[in-house]
DNA sequence: GCAAAAGTGTTGTCCTTACACCCATGC
DNA sequence: GCATGGGTGTAAGGACAACACTTTTGC
């Protein structure tokens, strides 16, 4: 079998004039994007769902997704699902995975492109009305549709990594955010608890927070002082990390 | 009309019955899959390719790649590729990204998963009048077809961040090596230069290296020891990575 | 003045880096 | 015996982990 197909390839095959008719021929499958929209609230990272509108799904929560359209580019796509559920642009959205199982959708193959999206709940008034939109707790919501447990698993270690390495989280808190709301995100997406003295010592060495001057309210005992994260700053010293580390 | 969109949804949407004719309904556009190929050879990291058989083409440089057919899962694509093209099987493979920019392929839009596999190749044995195909170095070759050369350098980054967090590089090398052959291999995934000295400490410091007894043939200076990764061990022993470093 | 959390420094350990000399083999 | 790369040890510096007390505010 191999050495017949072998053979065919050995002898000088044409080349192909019209690219047009060859991808004619190629089967198609249908293509969505599905957005995993963190955010993070009472200390608590959360994931945005809402009810499927699936009769096979009822009563289950799904990711925010939608189709591919012709002529649109994926990050697009994605970009405007956010746009559409959360009224937000100027996101931070990452591709992370692409699940083509061929029974994740009861309709027949769907290959989905999965995105994880970063944003600031307080930025987003949700608008209950639609489909039961809310947030979830990441690590305990059950009953999702198709495979969308597993795209969230699947992100939520990309998160888990991802902010170790990037200043990602900042795109979860207010703009301006008290260094124990900053451990409070670090350690309720890492599922571990840190030395809070060491948690300061190292983000002050980095060198990225500026002291707004402005202090933390309607907390009922000594206020902290807010900070903000310097993109700017960060952007210009980014360092190439070497380190061999298994 | 966005409101108008919201009005909409806010109404009671009754579930849909049919999933399949949902889907039916759906945009289809094409998928495969290509594969980015990874070999170590002649102290230089390499990658596998054929000369692309398009007209628009003629004389580029082109990953290995098929459509994803009916009924395939995407894995099993592109381990078809690899298996059709290398004859390999149990190599490294894994999903790295998606592409799908609107002009990347001259017959219309065609999306692609790419999967980056590392493979020994010594353990390959070229058939060189399928297409040309043969190892190019990865960091100087040109004139690629598609968005190829794009899909490449998103491999490689993967590869060079990945090397340094999973024993990934020994899918490269024989079984046996001496531990210059493996510093050579990080040298030029890496790009950089490393302390001989040092690297040794590191790798005997981790303990996954088993002493084959044996040594290098063929030199023409004091053969070094061969050694072997034990994958089982590293299975076992893999600890959690926590250490925030941006 | 009491509760609750903010803010701060030191010490020991471990990891990383930099660096120089002897050893085994082929020719 | 000489050229080539294999093999080893040590010391200094930097990062991280562990740990306790004082300060500020609300009530």
């Amino acid at each position: 079998m191999k050495s017949a197909k072998n053979q065919a390839v050995a002898e000088k095959t044409p080349l192909l004039k019209d690219a047009d008719k060859l991808v004619q021929q190629y089967p198609c499958v249908p293509l969505t994007v599905d957005c995993v929209i963190f955010g993070f609230e009472e200390n608590k990272l959360k994931v945005l769902l809402i009810r499927s509108d699936l009769e096979v799904y009822k009563g289950k929560w799904s990711l925010l997704g939608d189709v591919v359209r012709d002529n649109e580019e994926l990050d697009d796509a994605a970009y405007r699902v956010l746009q559409e559920r959360t009224g937000m642009s100027n996101v931070y959205l990452k591709q992370v995975h692409t699940f083509g199982g061929l029974q994740r959708h009861p309709g027949g193959r769907v290959v989905t492109v999965a995105y994880a999206s970063l944003l600031n709940i307080k930025h987003h008034e949700l608008r209950i009305t639609e489909n039961e939109l809310h947030w979830h707790n990441v690590r305990t919501v059950r009953d999702m549709a198709f495979d969308h447990r597993e795209i969230i698993d699947t992100c939520y270690n990309w998160l888990q990594k991802s902010i170790q390495e990037h200043p990602l989280g900042f795109n979860l808190l207010p703009e301006k955010f008290s260094l124990r709301e900053l451990q409070n995100l670090y350690e309720a997406i890492l599922n571990i608890e840190l030395d809070r003295r060491n948690f300061r010592k190292k983000f002050f060495s980095m060198d990225f927070l500026v002291d707004t001057g402005e202090y933390e309210a309607d907390v009922k005992h000594r206020p902290g002082k807010l900070y903000q994260f310097d993109f700017g700053k960060y952007e210009k010293s980014k360092r190439k990390w070497i380190g061999i580390d298994f």
